[in-house]
DNA sequence: CCATATACATACTTTTTGGTAAGTACTTGT
DNA sequence: ACAAGTACTTACCAAAAAGTATGTATATGG
């Protein structure tokens, strides 16, 4: 899917961040250009692929699906596949997953205060 | 420094979520692969350039300046330079970097339940 | 007068991430 | 028979981020 050269600094690099800073750790599992916004999406409660597709116009489907999937394999996300033709297949945030909430706020807060940019709240779960 | 093509997709997806999600407008302040860790040491006091340099080792000096730029363009660092041979110049978090504590604060306790590894805490900072 | 220390700068390459475009399977509706 | 809907997959290319290696200025100590 995506080629990474286990080997190299790059990577042992980010490896022992991780390791070593929770921030980076953090950063790691929800760092991705569009994570943040699907998380944002299923904190409102479960979504079908094509329901976050239309959520998030700007998404290529592959990116909407890698993102899904490295969100599911780091556990923050279940993937449920009902079998129906045509297919639906459900997503929806795990423990760990809805434990980012304070994580978030934390940042809606401090990014309230440095940024002059208002932030879309499209269900309302800052206000 | 860092050629970047403005008109490019990325650039103006990026940009649209730094404006949209507040998630993403923190990571894109902080996300650099060694940020979390020179603001660290920075939250412990001003640091001179040099004594960054030896408390992360693995960093390059071309990664230390330009992330150490990027965090005073941002201003969240400021940069004092003494006019003296050999130079010195001092590193220091301004109010918007130290406002960060509470975010960091709120990763270190979501870390500290998913993740199975020790963070390393030099200045006992979290303790 | 040569090495040392400090705080950078610059050219170049590698690695990773993101985006484009096109295709697949399977079934229901027309 | 064929278009449409759903949830993907794949090959390829562009862009961004990180890393390697080397060079710069200035003054002080030996």
């Amino acid at each position: 899917m995506a080629k990474i050269k286990e080997s190299s600094t790059q990577q042992s690099n980010k490896r022992q961040a991780t390791l070593e800073c929770p921030v980076s750790y953090v950063i790691n599992k929800i760092g991705g250009r569009w994570k943040p916004l699907i998380i944002y999406h299923l904190l409102a409660g479960p979504r079908r692929y094509n329901e976050l597709k239309k959520a998030i116009p700007p998404i290529t489907e592959k990116m909407l699906i890698q993102h899904l999937k490295e969100l599911e394999t780091d556990k923050l996300i279940t993937r449920e596949a009902k079998q129906v033709v045509p297919p639906v297949v459900v997503y929806s945030l795990t423990v760990s997953g809805k434990a980012l909430m304070p994580v978030i706020q934390a940042m809606g807060k401090w990014a309230a205060l440095e940024s002059n940019a208002t932030p879309v709240d499209t269900y309302g779960l800052f206000s």
